[in-house]
Formats: C-alpha cells, sequence, structure tokens
RNA sequence: UGGGGAGUCGCCAAGCUGGUUAAGGCAUCGGAUUUUGAUUCCGACAUGCGAAGGUUCGAAUCCUUCCUCCCCAG
C-alpha cells in the first residue's frame, strides 16, 4: 500500500528535522528538500549553509529518508530581496521573511514538491492548520512562546491545503527532546536568526552593501540638532541602538530612540526616553492586504493585532476598510509602529491575515 | 592684558571641609532572547581625575607654577 509522498523543508536545524522524523514515524514516505536561497556575495564568514546541509545529511540518514537540494536563488532575489532593498529605499523596515515565506518556501519549493510527486509539504513552522468543509484555517502554535503564524500570514488557501506543520502542537523544548532521544546530532543546535537564507550579519554593514549612504541631521520634534545619521534607510522607528547620542547638556538620562523621518529633508526625529508619546500610535493604516479566506474579515468584529513578530496580542478593531487599504484602531496605543512591517491580525487563536503598514 | 569661572572615561556628570575598589546615566563593545529590522535583558568599559612639582603616613580632593576653555572688562 502506498503511502503519501511528503517534502519536507530541511533546513539543519532542530525544528525541520523533527518534523520529519515525526512524519516518518506516521508512515508518510518522507523526501527532505535542503534549500539555499542565498548565493554569498563575497567572504563567507557568515556563511554556515555548508554546516547546514552537513547537519541535514546527518539527520536524513538518521531518519532514514532521502534528501536532495535546490536553489531558488533567482527566485528569491527577483521576488523577496528586491522588494527587500525598495522599501529600505523608501526609508521603510520590510519584512522579507514574510515574503519570503509566500514567495518561496510555500511556493516555489511547493511547486518543485509537487513535481517531485508530492501532494503536500511540511516544514518546522510552529503554526497550525485546520480544515472544516473545505476551508482552512491557519492557527497559532499550541506553544504560544514559539507561534510563528505572524510569517505565515500572506498564505492562502491553496497553500494552506497543500501544507503541514508537524511542530504545530509540540513545545519546543519537546522537540529537542524528541531529537534527542532519537539520536539526531543537531538535537542542541542553535537555533538560526537573521534574515531567512542570508542568515544572522551585522545588518548596517549587509545593508550598506545595497544602499547608499545619505547622510543628514538628527533632530528632536522641537527642532534641536542633536546627531547625524548615515542614511534615513539605515533606521527604524523605535530603534535605541546606533543612534549614537550619548550625554547632551542640559537633557535627562534616558536613552534616544528613532521617533519618524522627514524623507523630504533627509531628517531623523530622534526622542528621548522609551515612553515619549510620539512613540506610541493610536492606530494605523495597511495596504497590500492578504487574508487566508480569500476574503476580509467582517468590519465588526474585535481583533488582536500584531505590529511585529513575538509582540504581545492588542486590542483593536477595524475603522475602515477598502478594498486593499485597511485602518485600525488600538485599545490601547502601540509603541513604534514601524511602515513596511506587517499588521497581522487574528480573533483568538486564527490568524486571519494582514497588510503591510504605511 | 586685567577681573571672574571651569578643566574627572567618547559625551553628560557625582566626588572637591584629604583616607571609598574614582558614583551614576548616555554612547560603545560583548553575550542572552529572536527565522525580519527593532525592542528588552545581562556583562564589560578611567592604577586614572588638564600637565609638572610640592605638602602629607595618605590627594581627584590642600599649595605652587604652567597649559586650555568660557564669561565680564578694555
Amino acid at each position: 500500500m502506498a503511502s503519501e509522498r511528503i517534502v519536507v523543508g530541511m533546513s539543519g536545524g532542530v525544528d525541520s528535522s523533527v518534523a520529519a522524523l515525526l512524519l516518518k514515524r506516521q508512515g508518510y514516505e518522507v523526501v527532505g528538500l535542503f534549500m539555499k536561497n542565498w548565493e554569498d556575495d563575497d567572504d563567507d564568514e557568515y556563511c554556515s549553509t555548508r554546516q547546514d546541509l552537513i547537519d541535514c545529511a546527518s539527520v536524513a540518514d538518521v531518519i532514514g529518508i532521502e534528501l536532495e537540494a535546490v536553489n531558488f536563488s533567482a527566485q528569491y532575489k527577483d521576488r523577496v530581496f528586491a522588494e527587500f532593498l525598495r522599501e529600505y529605499s523608501a526609508g521603510r523596515t520590510p519584512n522579507p521573511d514574510v515574503l519570503c515565506n509566500a514567495e518561496i518556501k510555500f511556493r516555489a519549493f511547493l511547486d518543485r514538491a509537487m513535481e517531485l510527486g508530492a501532494k503536500r509539504i511540511a516544514t518546522g513552522h510552529y503554526a497550525r492548520v485546520t480544515e472544516m468543509a473545505g476551508r482552512f484555517e491557519l492557527l497559532k502554535a499550541l506553544d504560544l512562546s514559539k507561534d510563528q503564524s505572524y510569517f505565515l500570514h500572506r498564505l492562502n488557501q491553496a497553500q494552506l491545503s497543500r501544507v503541514m506543520f508537524p511542530l504545530g502542537e509540540i513545545r519546543k523544548s519537546e522537540v529537542r527532546r524528541i531529537a534527542k532521544d532519537a539520536g539526531l546530532s543537531n538535537f542542541a543546535k542553535r537555533g538560526s536568526t537573521g534574515i531567512c537564507f542570508i542568515g544572522e550579519r551585522p545588518f548596517r554593514e549587509f545593508l550598506n552593501r545595497y544602499l547608499p549612504r545619505n547622510p543628514g541631521v538628527m533632530r528632536t520634534p522641537e527642532g534641536r540638532i542633536v546627531g547625524e545619521h548615515i542614511g534615513l534607510s539605515f533606521y527604524t522607528i523605535g530603534q535605541r541602538k546606533g543612534v549614537g547620542i550619548g550625554g547632551l547638556k542640559g537633557s535627562g538620562r534616558a536613552p534616544w530612540y528613532v521617533a519618524g523621518k522627514d524623507l523630504g529633508k533627509n531628517e531623523l526625529i530622534v526622542v528621548q526616553g522609551r515612553d515619549h508619546p510620539l512613540l506610541f500610535r493610536p492606530g494605523l493604516r495597511a495596504a497590500d492586504l492578504a487574508w487566508v479566506s480569500g476574503k476580509a474579515p467582517d468590519p465588526s468584529g474585535p481583533y488582536n493585532g500584531k505590529t511585529r513578530y513575538r509582540q504581545a496580542d492588542a486590542d483593536c478593531r477595524l475603522s475602515r476598510l477598502a478594498g486593499d487599504d485597511l485602518e485600525i484602531e488600538f485599545s490601547s496605543p502601540q509603541w513604534a509602529v514601524a511602515p513596511g512591517q506587517s499588521l497581522v491580525l487574528y480573533r483568538d487563536a486564527v490568524c486571519l491575515g494582514g497588510g503591510v503598514i504605511q
């Protein structure tokens, strides 16, 4: 009796390894697929994909599954990185991993998996998918501290219908334990961070390879010049590190944060103190909307919104909903809302989708 | 040039009626957290107090000279 063939996106980390392991144990015919989507442009100081592939191979061997490798660098560059640079150039703060999921992992990768004879794919994401009468819902992971539905909110029905998240109901600590018990060599491997596929690296240097510097003045909302910036693109709202203002005569002892950008004048607006009122927004506008169900949510309902990954849900309501553009109001003002980041709406554990903050 | 004030870590800034390991904050750096960017948390950070002498058991703290800066006079 032929079992269903599942292609698992494997990164070399514990999560995707255990995802593959669990599916194998459930009797699926599992094929591991390793993605290399970023060609290292120069030094490989931060390039760990070689080790990742080795880890993958080791795990695949222990689990007893096939492993293949694919390279979507061209697609990544066109559909994700180009947009990433466009956004930064426009002074905003994009979230490339949200796009990466929608365009690469759950599109290019999914397509390849289909070609390999699979009907569904699986990843090590912490999230859940449920089906009711042919309709799919994206849910938060049971382990709320690891929930990654925020990054997946742009997935649509067609994509979700072909996706499995084996870790959605397991705690991270449990994942490591399973890996250890199964003899997977990467059971204690440190989770990867940084932009997906590009990895962790000094961000300002990295950006500087693609964006020109354009120095200007830093000033307070009152107009006092307090420093110089290297280019508006290199800062994000709410940023403290790198502002570099210290010990101004006559000012308090609180640190300084980026509160805004004046693109026209090339000025960075900075304020002192984390509770400065200009750092808080009562609401926001989002565009480029994407809804998991395919339809916009009912404007009347109360929702929870996230303005960034790993932020506590914030009560909010829709104050306006046009075609591809909405406005919401939070019941309490939100800190450092950054244009370019995603607003993701939830109703309890259900991730409804969202848009890009304007 | 006279009169006054000030020179302590990259920046603010305690200490200055002599005796402490020379506070603290910001910045910076390192780490933790984190599949974006941020935020947050933890840690590091002046054998040295403008310089040189002196007094003293002991000086950033007292004395002398010099250097630098600021203000007011001319």
